[in-house]
DNA sequence: TGATGCATGTAATCCGTTACATGATTCA
DNA sequence: TGAATCATGTAACGGATTACATGCATCA
């Protein structure tokens, strides 16, 4: 999956500019499973225009510079579809913060509560991110089975470390309690 | 969180070869956050050898070329135990397969259930794979931990999954059931 | 006989991030 | 006044993957 695939996927809902895509990208559903920067975003947009898959129709702005507002074609649409249609490869996961876990016997006791902590931050933010798009608007399949999934998979991870970090902090003042 | 430190990561388990490494990698508890190719682990054994971080050791084999044994030395623990106090970055998932669904609009049905079924089977090898490593040893608690959050998370997701395959069977021959 | 596992390594290549460059407006 | 938002783009750099090179043993 390249970000030109990505741009295309993000344009089906309608003529966007690059920072808008990245925006979508940030803080739409897509934010879940996919990470772009503007680096690899506007290189991609004047690629695909120079294919056809994508037009481009500069507006202009009082004070802001002109903005590109891309659209995608109709053949863009046929490569979209055909890229969708592969067999996915397999997910990707890459947490620093599993291996911190895996590690643990060399972590101070402080340091291990802040990296929970902060993992708990991050997943709780995401969920809420999710949640929020699900209220925007009444949603189409699509998104309404991302979000589930989603929703599912954060649920329960946020569970587990809440649980985790219970049982560290009995550990650190087992002298509390009653 | 680079391969070098990976490799340290994996050494604390014990000595080992660079194949047998990626094996750990593939096989044991990190496959479940972290990947590595021999292209990228040799080069950082190489690397770690030459500063210090491990130690080296040629095992003749019958046949098969000779084995370079690594092991991790004290100065290699203290960098690790460094590495891994930093606040973790960002957990990156990237996923094809929530990209295919967000934009299911673009798939035949028969496509998208062929998605579905091979994400199900990702996930339950996945689940299957941190199973078995639980059985191996009555772990420590770092293992336990992983162990746990990963079939959490899991779990989570083969159940929204199988829920979301029920749905699409149903969409699809509406004309069976009683 | 052909695939798979054991075993190590290098080079080309890809894909993306980070940092830099520019600049107006608005909000605190 | 300084930060954040809007807005686009390029170049350097990094990190890892892929493919290639080599070679024996074992199993089907």
């Amino acid at each position: 999956m390249n970000v030109r695939t990505l741009c295309l996927g993000v344009l089906t809902a309608g003529e966007a500019s690059g920072y808008a895509i990245k925006k979508e990208i940030e803080e739409g559903l897509f934010s879940h499973f996919i990470d772009a920067s503007f680096g690899s975003i506007y290189p991609a947009l004047t690629q695909l225009a120079g294919e056809g898959l994508v037009t481009v129709r500069a507006e202009e702005q009082s004070g802001k510079p002109d903005k590109k507002v891309y659209a995608i074609t109709p053949k863009g649409q046929g490569t979209l579809a055909q890229a969708v249609s592969v067999l996915p490869g397999r997910d990707k996961y890459k947490s620093q913060f599993l291996f911190q876990m895996l590690l643990q016997e060399y972590l101070t006791p402080p340091v291990m509560l802040a990296a929970v902590e902060k993992q708990l931050a991050d997943l709780e933010a995401d969920h809420a991110r999710i949640r929020a798009c699900e209220c925007a608007e009444h949603p189409h399949a699509g998104a309404r089975f991302v979000a589930d999934y989603g929703q599912a998979v954060l649920t329960a991870a946020i569970a587990v470390l809440n649980e985790k970090k219970s049982e560290l902090l009995r550990a650190l003042r087992p002298q509390a309690a009653e």
